[in-house]
DNA sequence: AAAAATCTGTTGCAAATACAACAATTTTAC
DNA sequence: GTAAAATTGTTGTATTTGCAACAGATTTTT
């Protein structure tokens, strides 16, 4: 069970129970890389993340994959959230997963009697909204004009979100680099242009900023 | 008042003001470059534009400017939506226009009694929806490595969105430069390019894809 | 209708970035 | 436990981009 601060907090067990099954949902088991069906087209279904990750991706005609978002426990994933017109997205598990699936309409329909469906849209659209600046802070930092400016920008915020000057990088060099939309070796220059004007440190990934 | 397909769809405009009176919100006027105030502290506050443009737009430290999101009638924008990294965000008006502010917390509460509220609710989880998608849009343009594949991109985006291989650009080309966070006289220079090689057509802002 | 402000189009040049290529290291797969 | 694959670290060079600066065109203000 998702726990009290995702998509089903200030709902007791009891009532939650009551009202998934009132809202007629469905819950799958999913292994690692395997597929997470969910379109159906007309209706607005919400997928709720109970244990386990997945991946949104993109496959462009090219083939082409594309990291669109990264669905952990407690969050959510629909057809509402993206353009069904042009290339292909699907949801792929990228551990043992179990989703549980529930039809928005059904949802505003049952909020007219039911207190309990009134919390539950209200966490969804916190968690639509946790996405929005999510997608945001991205945009901010792709924004930003020079390589050395998103890796400190990146750098800042991650610290900012650790309540500290430190962070560990949980991600490959490789894999920042595609998510800054950057050259890896001019961004690993950079990196070291950073070390030696001692604006951070870097040990072992664990990285502290020493500017401020 | 804003158009039936915006944030007030099935709504009626009786219930409508009832609704706004009793959520207490209020309006306001801006002029063309004013900046609307809209975050305070603790509450959820929610802008809903009535008529008019507005951008929502970044300034950093070196005072460089980011269209971070364009608000037009019937949109809506909100504290709840963006957490800034660090630097200075505001919404400012491109031209004439209205807005209505109501509380998030208080919409929630009349749910419970107001099936107007609901439908309410429903629209700006719609509307928040919409932003997710155009965002993501955004996202895919940024990423594109280079100013030639960041103008192609968007001239593609914006000739399919018109169905059809030509648009009219709306931005002058300073805002456009902005808008996809590149240098304006590298992209004029681009743009020359692009001509040159005749992959687009611009005649007046009347812009033709030639490829494909 | 004149003045002021902004936008467009251009260019030379400096600086930043991408590309390519490789060895060394680390991680993953079998 | 070894082979294969992926990541890291580095560098030289070509290309792209940003900066600065300007003149002409267009739009806005007064």
């Amino acid at each position: 069970m998702v726990e009290k601060q995702g998509i089903y907090k200030n709902i007791e067990e009891k009532n939650l129970k009551k009202l998934l099954h009132d809202l007629q949902s469905t819950t799958h088991l999913y292994t690692q890389t395997e597929t997470i069906a969910y379109s159906i087209s007309g209706r607005n279904i919400i997928g709720i993340m109970e244990s386990g990750n997945a991946n949104l991706v993109r496959f462009d005609y090219d083939g082409v994959r594309t990291i669109i978002d990264e669905l952990a426990e407690g969050d959510i994933f629909s057809d509402m959230f993206v353009e069904t017109i042009s290339s292909e997205l699907s949801v792929i598990a990228t551990t043992k997963c179990k989703v549980t699936f529930i039809e928005y309409n059904e949802l505003l329909k049952k909020c007219k009697s039911n207190e309990n469906a009134i919390i539950l849209l209200n966490n969804l659209f916190k968690n639509v909204t946790k996405k929005l600046i999510k997608r945001n802070e991205r945009i901010e930092l792709l924004t930003t004009r020079s390589i050395r400016n998103k890796l400190l920008s990146y750098f800042e915020l991650q610290a900012k979100k650790n309540n500290s000057k430190s962070f560990n990088l949980r991600y490959t060099y490789t894999d920042l680099a595609d998510y800054l939309a950057i050259d890896r070796s001019a961004m690993m220059r950079e990196l070291k242009n950073l070390k030696d004007d001692k604006l951070i440190t870097d040990i072992n990934k664990k990285i502290t900023i020493n500017i401020k």
